[in-house]
DNA sequence: TTGCCTGCAAAGTGTTTGCATCTAG
DNA sequence: CTAGATGCAAACACTTTGCAGGCAA
């Protein structure tokens, strides 16, 4: 089965239908290395897909994200952002001085979301965390950050 | 020496005029419990200063913020949030039917930092937490959710 | 008196919606 | 053939900026 069978099937599986737009769209999320905006994935499109409109790939991340073939992060600046699937569940490192993403699987919040819950009473569904400093690159460049 | 007289003299400190709107603002910032965007402080200010301007607000909060006289958090949906200062070093409950906040002081992620600080090479400065869910009152309200 | 402040209106972003048209199934 | 998808333009929400007038120091 070819990547382009695959994702037609994804869709299909969805409910959707497989136009051309979506399977490029598809295509390019997982180009996508690192999180990224409507914005940046629109602009790497127009490369190739010229016809797609920015509308288009707003509502397809929409419906792509309701139906799990993506991954909905939180804002990054004044942008929404998604990232590809399959994401494990994990936490990022930012750096602050180059915007550099990476994973950090480790985990160990599980137990603080369970004292969470007897303390508050909230039914806690997930969670976000972010560690922020500067990379090894960063730190030499900017020693005085 | 009077609260009104701490807050001229905070303005003054950083090399800023002591204006009625930012006493005023100084003074609403205060009375907010928990993070606020810069339209809820607004509307809070409304209610008994109606002649001031959202514009003013933004503008004064950014002021406030290089001044260090509050705390710029993250963004909150499509808005920049804000605290009160002093802030404890703390994360965030956030409730996902009402958007509800609560405080959680706990932290054990010092460890989890050096960790990580060793492993990858960042140097790292802050991090960022947060926990969703549902609290008791939306539980109650959506048993679908 | 003077330079910083304010408020209005307008411009800038990022995102969503209305609508006529098109097309996958 | 038809429900769902697309693209444009316009509407929206949040924030910033230009400018004339106002006020703290």
């Amino acid at each position: 089965m070819t990547p382009l069978e695959i994702k037609r099937r994804r869709l299909h599986g969805s409910g959707r239908k497989a136009t051309p737009q979506r399977l490029s769209i598809l295509e390019a999320v997982d180009s996508m290395r690192a999180q990224f905006t409507p914005r940046q994935l629109y602009e790497r499109l127009c490369k190739n897909h010229p016809d797609i409109g920015l509308v288009t790939v707003y509502r397809t991340l929409t419906l792509l994200a309701e139906s799990g073939l993506v991954c909905r992060m939180g804002y990054s600046g004044r942008s929404q952002s998604y990232a590809r699937r399959p994401q494990e569940h994990h936490h990022h490192l930012v750096c602050a001085g180059c915007d550099r993403v990476v994973d950090v699987s480790s985990c160990g919040l599980g137990e603080m979301g369970e004292k969470l819950e007897r303390d508050t009473g909230f039914a806690i569904s997930d969670h976000r965390l972010e560690f922020v400093g500067l990379c090894r690159q960063c730190q030499a460049l900017a020693p005085g950050n």
